[in-house]
RNA sequence: GCGGAUAUGUUGGAAUUGGCAGACAAGAUGGACUUAGAAUCCAUUGGAUAACACCGUGCAGGUUCAAAUCCUGUUAUCCGCACCA
């Protein structure tokens, strides 16, 4: 088969009957919103990534369709984003001309792997109509109080005069100049996911997804209870800390703030300033990960102040350190050294008593000892356990006004904003007099202006731009200043699956009849780098979208899938540097688009992928050649009965059964490679009985023609040219799956091992139906079997029904 | 460092969720057809052995009639860590 010429004569079919396109009259059959996550247009082409994410996706999607499901499979592109910005720095290509001529390469080539997106419901970030209603989650958002500012530090490169991702951060240097990079605080937006903390954490237990990923959020969030306590500085200020080992308080011996603390220099006294200041500035070189290692050497700073221990007035010592991070709960730390291991480290280090307060349930305490014990030198606390001790003290913090019980989140607020150009415009103006105003709605959107300055120099672009910046105030008119930092394209892709369901509503983001219509998206297919972020992120969204009432719905995701990712043949991740990068062009014009997602589909574990080898993917293109040649000569046959119904065709029947209740088991579990087996024992069963000199014509030719429809989702232009050459009508995908015939499933016998002692002694074909002791009686009999029981009496008999008998004997 | 995962023949990978380890392929070997074969078809292919006995799912233990699967410990590799998306 030509599959170029194949390839293109049924896309354009598809395209002309606009047999891609979601029905949006058809009430009758059920929705099905199947998403891949949507393509970053980083490079010109596709990669083997997106092919393995939206090729065998497709087939599941394609295989759902045949199922009877009215299936919406949408694609777009998430436009915005730091790549293309550091391009345009690079070559002084504009991000939108790049992006745009990237996006037009990727749309023709997602067109030509033949997968059924529906086109019609395209969606760009970066487009006008599409930020414009970016811009207007951020007003609704600020509107329900869950976008507010703060100070917040970024990556400053001295040298560059700008500020660096996270990314463009190797060991604490500058990527392109190497200079040593600082953190320095600006004034950003944060979204208020914190606020949803708790429902983020509960409603995961309602959602279809991988229990990894679960996981991951749920320590993402990182809930823990505890307790929330005050220290009185002499100066009059207080220390909040927060603590999940308040049984410990008693044995607090020093007090410690995050260098970032806004106390940090209140508490500082003046002959301690200059070591404070050095100290400060020797962590703002630090980044959080090494600061959260545990072997990390820990450092730190006395201020020269004291504050008082609540439960005991005991006078402590107040000192910085950046193990303790200013992100998390107050950004300051209770030390107690007796019982947890970083204070004792520290305490050792700097010289700082230790004080034990718990003991070992009958044994040597040995410090420090950070598990749970009986508590000790505590006063009328003395003698408790640790939860005891918890639920007291805490209840006793609360009594005397020092704080009380806390339930504390990991999470931390989002911040959005980014002092960047390729991204929508946070529309706000700052005015002198009234502050930070947001733009009104009938205004967006905000437009990005097409001529500004990339090379960096210490400002953001568009703060660059004048005609951009200069703005009037919303509120009393006059002259202001536009935010000059534009959205995380995080933001942009929080509500993208959205915007699909109504992608050209021009009077509001969606029609909420529109999405209810469509949403949730029932399978959600992308990678698991995700995990933390844009998952998260997105149901926040859904879920402040749902408070405003906008949404009828809790989760936007209700199944989940992660594809494994491809590596390069050497088996490290794909990268130009590393010079490992496998493009799938090549493959797809030697072998037409069909095979090589056969060949993704079959070659790996969809959720593990691999390193890249193409060591098989001669044998797909030979075994589609084999399903053609084979379904071609039984299509050809006439129609006379050569032979009746017997055992052999009893087993062909069983064959085809079984692989049609095999297959739509994989492909609905996303187990492509052994739906793609199965297709191969099924032809490997059919060119069996094909070989014979009889044959039930008449069943030959049912089997064929469900081996079209069977291998239709995984190979579809193959498919239907099969389909069309055996004389069928219209389009294979609107045949129905093959359905299983439970009876031909039914067998008359089957081959049970048989062993002895647990030991594998023969195989015994035993018929079905029969009774364990008639099964006993009959293995017993077995002439192999005496030899190995001969003389000795059978105490126990285990069956497995259809499968296994164990006798134990002695 | 913290969090999450993975480990099965020469290779990609299966294994009904505790029940015959290695399905389906790739590769290799041998054969058939052929002037020829990177084509097609057939056979063999976990290790070891003359053959059995036996050994075998990263490593060390454990639970069980039965463990790739469950438990404890351990090693190696991969992913994420909040400004890459």
């Amino acid at each position: 088969m030509d599959m170029k010429s194949v390839e293109e004569k049924w896309q354009a079919r598809w395209e002309k009957a606009k047999f891609n396109e979601f029905d949006r009259k058809d009430e009758k059959k059920e929705k099905l919103y199947v998403l891949e996550m949507f393509s970053y247009p980083s490079g010109a082409k596709l990669h083997i990534g997106h092919w393995y994410n939206y090729g065998p996706t497709d087939s599941y999607a394609r295989f759902k369709r045949m199922k009877g499901y009215n299936v919406f499979q949408p694609m777009g592109f998430d436009a915005f984003g730091l790549p293309a910005e550091n391009y345009a720095i690079k070559t002084g290509v504009h991000p939108k001309d790049s992006t745009e001529k990237n996006i037009e390469t990727m749309e023709r080539q997602l067109k030509a792997m033949g997968a059924m997106f529906d086109w019609s419901a395209e969606v760009k970030t970066c487009e006008e109509d599409y930020y414009k209603w970016t811009q207007w989650m951020f007003l609704q958002l600020y509107k329900k109080g869950l976008a507010y500012r703060k100070e917040a530090p970024v990556n400053w490169c001295p040298s560059c005069q700008t500020v660096l991702a996270n990314e463009q951060v190797v060991d604490n240097c500058c990527e392109r100049c190497g200079s040593q990079v600082v953190r320095k605080n600006l004034t950003q937006w944060f979204f208020k996911i914190t606020a949803y903390a708790e429902e983020l954490l509960q409603d995961l237990d309602t959602l279809d997804w991988p229990e990894k990923t679960k996981t991951m959020q749920r320590n993402w969030i990182g809930k823990s209870t505890g307790c929330e306590i005050e220290f009185d500085c002499e100066s009059g200020d207080k220390i909040r800390v927060f603590t999940t080992r308040c049984d410990t308080v008693f044995g607090v011996t020093y007090v410690v703030l995050a260098p970032e603390h806004p106390l940090a220099r209140k508490l500082t006294t003046p002959d301690r300033a200059a070591d404070v200041e050095a100290y400060i500035e020797y962590a703002s070189k630090a980044n959080e990960i090494d600061r959260l290692s545990t072997t990390r050497e820990k450092t730190g700073v006395f201020t020269g102040s004291y504050c008082v221990n609540p439960v005991n007035g005991e006078r402590v010592p107040v000192y910085l350190a950046d193990y303790v991070l200013c992100s998390y709960g107050t950004g300051a730390v209770m030390a107690v050294p007796a019982h947890d291991e970083r204070d004792f480290e520290f305490a050792k280090k700097y010289n700082l008593p230790v004080r034990k307060v718990i003991e070992k349930k009958g044994g040597e305490t040995e410090l420090p000892f950070c598990e749970d014990g009986i508590v000790v030198n505590s006063v009328r606390f003395d003698g408790l356990s640790g939860e005891e001790a918890r639920a007291e003290i805490a209840t006793y913090i609360g009594k005397i006004g020092k704080g009380g019980k806390k339930v504390n989140y990991r999470l931390r607020d989002w911040l959005v904003s980014r002092q960047r150009y390729w991204g929508a415009p946070i529309p706000v103006v700052h005015c002198p007099d009234c502050g930070a105003v947001p733009v009104p709605e009938s205004d967006l959107p905000v437009r990005l202006p097409y001529d500004v300055e990339f090379k960096p120099d210490g400002k953001s672009p568009l703060a660059k731009h004048e005609k951009f910046m200069n703005a009037v105030c919303p509120v009393c008119g006059k002259a202001a200043q536009r935010d000059p930092d534009t959205l995380d394209t995080f933001v942009c892709s929080s509500w993208y699956y959205l915007r699909y369901a109504d992608a050209h509503n021009d009077k509001a983001p969606f029609d909420p009849a529109a999405v209810d219509r469509l949403l949730p998206v029932d399978t959600y297919v992308g990678g698991a780098e995700h995990a933390c972020m844009h998952l998260l992120y997105a149901r926040f969204f859904t879920k402040a979208l749902r408070d405003m009432g906008y949404l009828h719905f809790d989760e936007p995701f209700q199944r989940l899938v992660h594809q494994g990712v491809i590596l390069g043949p050497d088996g490290n991740r794909m990268s130009k540097s590393k010079g490992n990068v496998v493009s799938p062009d090549e493959y797809v014009s030697a072998y037409g688009s069909d095979v090589f997602r056969l060949y993704l589909m079959f070659g790996f574990s969809y959720t593990e992928g691999g390193p890249w080898s193409d060591d098989g993917i001669k044998a797909i293109a030979k075994f589609l050649d084999r399903v053609e040649k084979t379904v071609l000569k039984i299509h050809a046959y006439g129609e006379t009965e050569h032979r009746p119904f017997g055992a052999e065709e009893k087993a062909l029947d069983y064959a085809r059964n079984y692989a049609i209740q095999r297959i739509s088991r994989d492909l609905d579990a996303f187990s492509f490679n052994t739906a793609v087996a199965r297709l191969m024992e099924l032809l490997n069963a059919v060119c069996k009985y094909d070989a014979k000199e009889e044959k039930n014509v008449s069943l030959l030719k049912s089997v064929a023609k469900d081996f079209i429809l069977l291998i239709a989702p995984c190979a579809p232009h193959f498919a239907e040219e099969l389909w069309e050459q055996t004389g069928g009508t219209g389009f294979v995908f609107e045949q129905p799956y093959p359905e299983e015939n439970p009876a031909a499933l039914v067998l008359d016998e089957a081959e049970y091992a048989v062993q002895v002692n647990s030991r594998m002694v023969c195989r015994a074909t035993i018929a079905n139906g029969l009774s364990d002791d008639e099964i006993r009686d009959f293995v017993c009999s077995i002439p192999e079997i005496q030899a190995k029981t001969d003389g000795k009496t059978v105490k126990k008999c285990i069956v497995v029904k259809g499968r296994l008998v164990n006798l134990i004997v002695g």
